[in-house]
DNA sequence: GTAGATGCAAAAGATTTGCAGCCTA
DNA sequence: TAGGCTGCAAATCTTTTGCATCTAC
């Protein structure tokens, strides 16, 4: 994939709606998150920038990253073990299975949940922006190691 | 409420269990979040006891929360802007609409939800353990705000 | 030219940990 | 009595922020 341009407008526009820049290094993260598959952490971003000699700092991530999930471009799946877990937001929604044990993440999406969800929302009269569902436990492999 | 001689022996056997001792902190501590509704961070725990003048650290607060949310008496229910929320897990679960504008937090239940996520456990051979629903969004009266 | 962005280092919060002394079983 | 527990302070980790400098527009 990569930066496809039709992101990249999306963020080039928001940003001049914010009266704000697009810089070389809001560009530079906007690819590389793009370019990954998956979930990732703040720190994943921050070395490997480092690692290939990019010069974009720690806070400029967390500043970028601020931004992008305003956006929606990022959402914030996951909050285990105090660590957060980003994802692209490109795809369509979806929820995780975590696994306890090893760390495993298995998406899954259900309208029907998504339905429901809205159900609810109506009847609070709540008006829904996101959501996270996380379902903890253990996945099929270690649940047969532990019954082994 | 307060400290009923249910929760108490359930605290008990599973320190005995573990070779762990049930100490007066720790006593004060499950009673405290037992007289508790909704729900509560660290630091009003930990802010009650300076208050009251009883002897409970920071640390130990910590150390017993860890073992209560092992133990499924308490479950950390919510991460919001670097927050942990925990409540009392002896009460039928329930998820949460969260405000993002005045951080209200709205509980409901839905058994119908509660069912099609197991149903989702079983399609991936996952053993759930617990789970965390959390729908973000604006409330009744912030959403007409918002409008007005 | 100027408002906004960056990098750095420091600050702020939340949580954990090492250790010496204390207490429960 | 001994191994677990506590309080404290220090350490860690994540995220934010103040500021001087730089840069996109």
């Amino acid at each position: 994939m990569g930066l496809d341009n039709f992101t990249e407008k999306k963020f080039k526009d928001y940003l001049k709606l914010k009266g704000l820049r697009y810089t070389k290094q809001r560009k530079e993260i906007l690819e590389k998150i793009l370019n990954r598959m998956g979930h990732f952490e703040i720190e994943d971003i921050v070395l490997e920038f480092k690692n290939q000699n990019i010069d974009v700092s720690r806070s400029t991530v967390y500043r970028t990253l601020n931004i992008l999930k305003e956006l929606g471009i990022v959402n914030e799946v996951i909050k285990f073990k105090n660590k957060t877990l980003y994802e692209v937001a490109l795809n369509e929604h979806h929820d995780h299975l975590v696994c306890e044990n090893c760390g495993k993440i298995i998406e899954f999406h259900s309208q029907e949940i998504e339905d429901l969800q809205n159900k609810i929302c109506e009847m609070y009269n709540f008006k829904p922006n996101f959501h996270r569902l996380e379902i903890y436990g253990l996945c099929k492999e270690c649940k047969n190691l532990n019954e082994g």
